[in-house]
DNA sequence: CTGAAAGCGCTTACAG
DNA sequence: CTGAAAGCGCTTACAG
């Protein structure tokens, strides 16, 4: 005879001398069950380490015990950390987490398009992903939870974790322009997507504002993609120009180090000759003494979490909650390193 | 009243005028539907935008769609890099991906004694982690077929696909004595759990080996911890003997960053003073201009999702695949950039 | 506090 | 080729 591959509700039962309805009961620690009772339950799932079947749960009106996590990518430094965060406070309470990558518009049509999470989560996280209005809907469809980390506010009352964009260029700016500098230039990065990045523009006008606040004249902007390559593409365009400015806000750490290796080629020297600065506080900025404006990455993801499993549990709608508890903006902070000094 | 949630195969079944049965057999594509009925059925599945319930086909006896995926951590590029390869495999046939990180011991021993993935996969691929005799056992008693990525030999006729790190490490030194280096010392890694990593034993031997059949006297050799801090405290130990060496073999790319780090600390020059080489290609190594081997990591985990598929759809037991067939071993290639030069 | 029973949405022999 | 029916392992009213 063949004997059953896994232990099921109905041996637990037995085991325990009571019905199925019970120990369903006390597994999910549900009112309506006697300590003893209850006790001798426990006992006689961990004697035979019973595991509830998820598809049989979620089958009969339970939950799947899962949530989707949906990023751009995930071999890139800020959406790795962001998954770790949520990975780690999903491992504490034992959440499966099914992640969903979308690395080109192909597989973000399909994705939006067929909803593969459908029927398959109880919740989603929405990683950094600028969502048009027929996406936003179809998360919605989904019919659970979601909670959306950086980037954009969905709108609407849906949670949402980031950072204020627009207060980082600053706080970068600002530093530049306190040590004394006057001639600022913006390497900034545009993704080649038709939706607007909610950070790129904040970035931008950030800038914009902090430069005119001061009263400094028109400043010098290159475009360039969101990468390495990008941001030693821009360094070459303002090297290409008629006067090298003082300092460069870049729009990204990855943009700042690009242009880093520009310079290091082109045997201009940092900070003597030329500042620089990004936004984030990559990894490699620490590597690179490159001057920063730190945002807190995992903990985004953290938070998410956190707030996806509060969604879970208190299953009733928040009502108390006003519309602005949805927003939570984490503080970034200025890293000063070796790639900024007063100008010469 | 309340519209029903979602459409299942009984409505597929009454717009299509056929039993659930046949709706079951067309949608997975299995023999003995005729085209008609068949067509029939597609077109309304398609019409009301069906999705079949994970679950209930799961509990029926069907598959979940579903893959775990175990890696150490993912904030980390070589992981992340290598889930990336799985996960675009995954997607392009709608497998999901559930993913476990094992960060500390506690979260590696809660794993491997709950194991959580019971009954909710198809399969497993367990990314560089070395397994004990008991952790190996009870990857076994999910049940279901697993790949095994980097690092180890997971023994027995399991799947492995990796690199040959001795080979690894002996390109790298080769390259050093290549171009004159007769005193080279290594910066090597050590875990600082119980279990050694295959990884790590290897880069060492092979690197002993190489010194010896160049007839090398006895190398320097300073143990650290696997991070750039490790690297720096490495370099930091060699500053601190009675001569440097001309060259360094480091064991990974992070341990060389943080030896490079520290070298331009102390001002000295690289490569006039001394030459640095690491291993893994890892993205920050070309910013760096550091000379390293390179290993396909995106690729291991391409080739790993392929397998586990592999597994999934020809259900058969591999009866014809020899043992040795389950090894596949991925080219690595010295990668040559400015942080090293001939002696002098 | 406890249990018998219906039902969740599928898959799979078994007949026809 | 097609369908009626059992059963997968749970949860949840409904009685007691």
């Amino acid at each position: 005879m063949i004997p059953k591959q896994t232990v099921n509700m109905t041996d637990v039962a037995r085991h325990s001398g009571v019905s199925i309805a019970s120990v369903s009961r006390a597994l999910r620690g549900e009112p309506g069950v006697s300590p003893t009772t209850r006790d001798r339950i426990m006992t006689a799932a961990r004697e035979l380490s019973y595991v509830v079947s998820p598809e049989a749960s979620r089958l009969a009106g339970g939950a799947t015990g899962r949530v989707g996590v949906v990023v751009p990518r995930i071999d890139a430094w800020f959406y790795s950390t962001v998954l770790a965060g949520i990975a780690d406070e999903f491992d504490t309470v034992g959440t499966d987490l099914v992640l969903c990558t979308l690395p080109d518009s192909a597989a973000r049509h399909r994705f939006f398009e067929a909803l593969p999470l459908r029927r398959k989560v109880d919740a989603v996280v929405v990683v950094s992903l600028p969502l048009s209005a027929r996406e936003r809907t179809r998360i919605d469809q989904l019919g659970v939870p979601s909670v959306f980390v950086g980037g954009h506010h969905p709108g609407g009352n849906r949670s949402w974790i980031g950072i204020d964009d627009e207060l980082a260029a600053r706080q970068a700016v600002g530093h530049l322009i306190h040590i004394g500098h006057r001639d600022i230039a913006m390497i900034q990065a545009a993704d080649d997507t038709d939706i607007p990045w909610a950070t790129d523009q904040a970035r931008i006008s950030g800038f914009h504002r902090q430069i005119r606040e001061a009263g400094l004249g028109d400043p010098t902007v290159v475009t360039v993609k969101w990468s390495i390559e990008g941001g030693s593409r821009g360094m070459e365009m303002l090297l290409s120009g008629p006067r090298l400015p003082t300092a460069v806000f870049c729009h990204s750490d990855e943009i700042a180090l690009g242009a880093l290796r520009t310079l290091r080629r082109a045997g201009v020297s940092v900070p003597q000759q030329i500042s620089i600065i990004g936004v984030d506080d990559h990894p490699s900025a620490d590597l690179n003494d490159l001057t920063t404006v730190a945002q807190p990455v995992r903990d985004q993801g953290q938070i998410a979490a956190r707030e996806v499993l509060r969604h879970l549990v208190g299953e009733a709608a928040p009502v108390s909650a006003p519309n602005t508890d949805a927003l939570t903006t984490l503080p970034t902070r200025l890293v000063i390193r070796g790639s900024t000094a007063s100008p010469h």
